[in-house]
DNA sequence: AGCGAAATTGCAAACGTTTTAAATGCGAGC
DNA sequence: GCTCGCATTTAAAACGTTTGCAATTTCGCT
């Protein structure tokens, strides 16, 4: 790179033009003769000038960044799903040649206050936020201050009156209630957290609408719930459910974590999976595959839904649309060995 | 949020003062009355002030950005390393008040020319290199450029003059081979890949070491090499392996994931682990808790060393100190089940 | 009352870009 | 040779902040 040339000033003064003659050549005007055109490229090419990006958001008022902010968790809590979506993401908006901004929620730092920050500094054209909650400020800011937004997830109210993608929860508790059913089950138990995200209303929904369609009254459905991020409550709940007199036969999780407690459980307590019991997870993480033998779960490919957040988000930065966009991606059902016939009733 | 004031102008309007006077006080600066001070911020908090990022950055040089490259690989290739790293690099950096910026490099551009304009066009302070190349452009780029980086991971060489965070591989698989060592194991296989990043030679010279330490002539060393990311080679090094006339009795393998592979392979093999077969890897992935009988491995701590990172990225930016800071960072033994004494010969 | 120093505040430039509006050069038409 | 219109280029303002220096106010002291 020789001879460094920071500046559209100092390239302009080398080339004996104006900044503004440069600044437009760059931008490829049709206004500027094209012999110019070249000229200049070909000098900016050569003397490896890059744009100032401060420079240009302060004029322009596009930053160029997509925002978003990180959820930080207990110290030994790895998000299986953050580098997935992260990974996503950029490659959604890196074909835009835009570029992904992460803030941190210090200890204590509430993520709205964070999220605010991202966006009256001017940081990011737009944002994604994951994971609503029932009543979800961080939504009501952003619709308030018509801020353009792409939601992971929808709210419960049927105010769907923004953009959104979310993954089909309740059709894929559905489908494993109906694929259950028909391998005999008819005692069934939902592993659930008690913290008020909306997925878990969704999916739970899901489970309840697929029974009340079949319309079997000696379907019987039991719920463990327990905080999120509390395993000792977490195990406590499962073996409430599996030491009932009336043991389930079947034990649907609300994700993959929760499926996978729930198969050491069975199995510290002698049952055997899938001959005992049957599980199903949700979220199809990579753990899924190795613990014996095999959780049976539904694949949200988070990588491909955060790269359509992604598109989505800067078509909204592009066009502020007024109809909302919104995808519902249905889940893929990955069949492995941890579901089967129910065991013939002695108990 | 009442009375909307997003800029300086404004703030300095309603409050009758000259816009110095407010950025002054807002910074605290000393030479500003106590009294006005202390209006100037509650007006500011009052009015939901957030200054102009790109402004700030403009005439401070400072972006108060840290960036990283996004590695964009294969399309089913999900990082399980990502997700933790950009967590605790988040952590380290939010302390200060430093965001992150994540730029993927789009399908056939490479991660230096997107590393290039991420420095040149002023975006970050400082950046964040992770998985050193043999021969990294990457790093002879930054060095060059005299640009603040800190790197995960060392250079062969010994030319250390950078700032560095690294896992001590070469300790972690000396301690693994002396262990084996001491269960009466005399044959190893290491599993390892092809591409030329200087972790693979560090461990394995780690081993090496350790071999030559022991001064033992009967024990033998058998490696196994293939592309990182194509599973049928690795699957048909591993079984070469596997399937040699003299078996080895115990495996090491670079990482966890080519561990579970081994593992897998030698259940297809009818190798009982660890009665058959000693398996040890690395990194300490949350799935090889789960892939039976539970893999020994070396815990890495990758979040807690990515927030070191961060933390020693922030004193570069800061102090620009010429001795280069450098860490090593000791992985501790994660001990499970897939280790054991050596089969007694009888082949 | 007046002077000077100290305390406090403000003016204006600068950062590097985009963009509006205007200026310049040039050839054609009369 | 003069004007008009077109193609091409440029001057200057603007974005919102920080900061060197200057201006203003305050106040103690004589």
């Amino acid at each position: 790179m020789p001879g460094r040339v920071t500046t559209l000033k100092e390239l302009a003064a080398q080339l004996g033009l104006s900044i503004t003659t440069v600044s437009r050549a760059l931008a490829g005007h049709e206004q500027i003769a094209l012999k110019t055109r070249q000229r200049v490229t070909e000098a900016a090419r050569q003397a490896g000038y890059v744009p100032n990006t401060a420079a240009r958001t302060l004029v322009s008022g596009r930053s160029g960044f997509v925002g978003m902010v990180l959820p930080i968790r207990g110290p030994n809590l790895v998000d299986s799903f953050l580098g997935e979506f992260v990974t996503g993401l950029g490659e959604g908006l890196v074909s835009h040649g835009s570029d992904l901004i992460l803030a941190a929620a210090a200890q204590g730092q509430s993520e709205l206050s964070v999220l605010r920050h991202v966006v009256e500094s001017g940081r990011a054209d737009g944002v994604v936020v994951t994971r609503i909650a029932e009543v979800d400020e961080r939504l009501a800011y952003l619709r308030q201050r018509n801020f353009p937004f792409v939601a992971h997830g929808r709210l419960l109210d049927g105010d769907f009156a923004y953009h959104w993608l979310d993954t089909d929860g309740a059709h894929a508790f559905g489908e494993a209630f109906d694929m259950l059913y028909d391998l005999g089950h008819r005692h069934f138990g939902l592993v659930t957290i008690s913290e008020p995200m909306t997925f878990r209303h969704l999916r739970q929904d899901g489970l309840a609408a697929a029974i009340a369609r079949r319309g079997d009254p000696s379907v019987r459905l039991d719920v463990a719930t327990a905080p999120r991020f509390d395993r000792g409550a977490r195990i406590q709940a499962i073996n409430r459910l599996l030491h009932a007199t009336e043991r389930p036969t079947a034990i649907v999780a609300l994700f993959d974590e929760l499926a996978l407690t729930v198969m050491e459980e069975a199995a510290r307590a002698g049952l055997a999976i899938p001959r005992d019991l049957s599980v199903i997870g949700f979220d199809n993480i990579a753990a899924s595959a190795y613990a014996p033998p095999g959780l049976t779960t539904f694949d949200a490919s988070i990588r491909q839904c955060a790269r359509e957040i992604g598109e989505m988000l800067l078509t909204v930065i592009g066009n502020r649309p007024d109809a909302p966009l919104t995808r519902l991606v249905r889940p893929t059902l990955v069949s492995r060995a941890s579901h089967g016939p129910a065991p013939t009733r002695q108990n």
